[in-house]
DNA sequence: CTTGAAAGGAGATATAA
DNA sequence: TTATATCTCCTTTCAAG
C-alpha cells in the first residue's frame, strides 16, 4: 500500500503512544477527525499496524534482570532444529529468539527476576533442551535505547 | 504494589491486545466491569502498564531487514562512554541499545530496508561515532519468537 | 466485589459539500 | 476526499448491597 508523510507522521504517533483521542492525532496532523479515523482503519486493515497492545514496567512486576542469551547448537541436522524452536516458544522467559548469522545460531532476550532465577532457567529450562552445543550470556547492565517503534 | 492471579490474566491479556472492551477483559476474568475498570486504572496509576502502543509489522513499511550489532569501545573512559550513548539516541534505525557483560559492551538491534542499506548504516553512521573498537554484526535469518510480552 | 444506573465522550456512520 | 451532524456504544463515575 501506499504510504504517505501523513501516514508516516501518524503511525510515528500511534507507535509512542496509542490512547490518545483521534482528535489528537487530527490536530496534530492538521487533518479532520474524519481523515485521520479512515486512515487508522486502512493501517489496520493493510495489516502495517498490526496489533495495540500495553507495555508492562519489568522492575514493577520483577523482571528487572534482563539477558541476552547466544545460543549454538551441536549439529544443525532439520530434526534438531525445529525441536528447538518448538521448545523455545514453551519458555516464558524467553521474549524473544532470532536466529542468526555470526558466530552463533539464535540470539534469544530472557527477562528473570534476578540472577539466582536465570541460573535456575539455564540449568532446568534452557539446557535441558537437547542438541544445545554451548551457550554464552550477556547481561544486560544497562538499557541505553529502548523503543518498540520502528522508524519509517 | 500487590498483584492478585486476576491481575497476572488481565496484564496478560492487555499485553497481548489492548483494543478490546472492557467488558471482553470482565467476562474473560469472570469479573464485573467495574472491578475490570478500577483493576485496569490501578495497574496503570501505580505504573505497572507502562504505555499503550500500536506495533508495526516491519515488513509493510519496508524495514525487514534486522541486526543484532555487538560494539565494543576502544576505550571506556566515561566521556567517550557517554558520547556513544548519546549519539546513539539519534539514530531512528536503532530500535534497542543495551550496555551488556561478556564479549561486548553494547548489544543493539537495527532494522533497515535491506543489506545495501545496512551497509549505509554502519558506514556512515554508526562507525561514524568515535571510540567505536570494533562491531560483529549477527543477520536475523528468521524470528523464532518475538513478543513484547512479559510473563509475570 | 457486584449490580444498576446515569452522564459524558469518543468511535462509527451517513450525508452533504 | 473532507467536513458536519448524528447515533450508538463504551468508558467513567456513583450509589447501594
Amino acid at each position: 500500500m501506499a504510504i504517505d508523510a501523513n501516514d508516516r507522521q501518524l503511525v510515528q504517533l500511534l507507535q509512542e503512544d496509542s490512547k490518545k483521542t483521534i482528535k489528537q492525532y487530527a490536530d496534530a496532523l492538521g487533518l479532520s477527525n474524519t481523515a485521520v479515523y479512515e486512515r487508522i482503519k486502512r493501517l489496520e486493515r493493510t495489516g502495517v499496524i498490526s496489533k495495540y497492545v500495553a507495555l508492562v514496567d519489568k522492575k514493577m512486576v520483577n523482571r528487572q534482570f534482563s539477558v541476552f542469551c547466544h545460543v549454538r547448537l551441536a549439529q544443525h541436522i532439520k530434526e534438531n532444529v525445529l525441536h528447538f524452536e518448538r521448545e523455545i516458544q514453551k519458555l516464558e522467559e524467553v521474549a524473544e529468539c532470532f536466529h542468526t548469522s555470526g558466530d552463533h545460531d539464535y540470539i534469544l532476550k530472557i527477562h528473570v527476576e534476578d540472577m539466582e532465577a536465570y541460573r535456575e532457567f539455564m540449568v532446568s529450562k534452557l539446557t535441558a533442551i537437547p542438541h544445545i552445543g554451548n551457550t554464552q550470556s550477556s547481561f544486560v547492565i544497562s538499557e541505553v535505547k529502548h523503543t518498540t517503534a520502528i522508524h519509517i
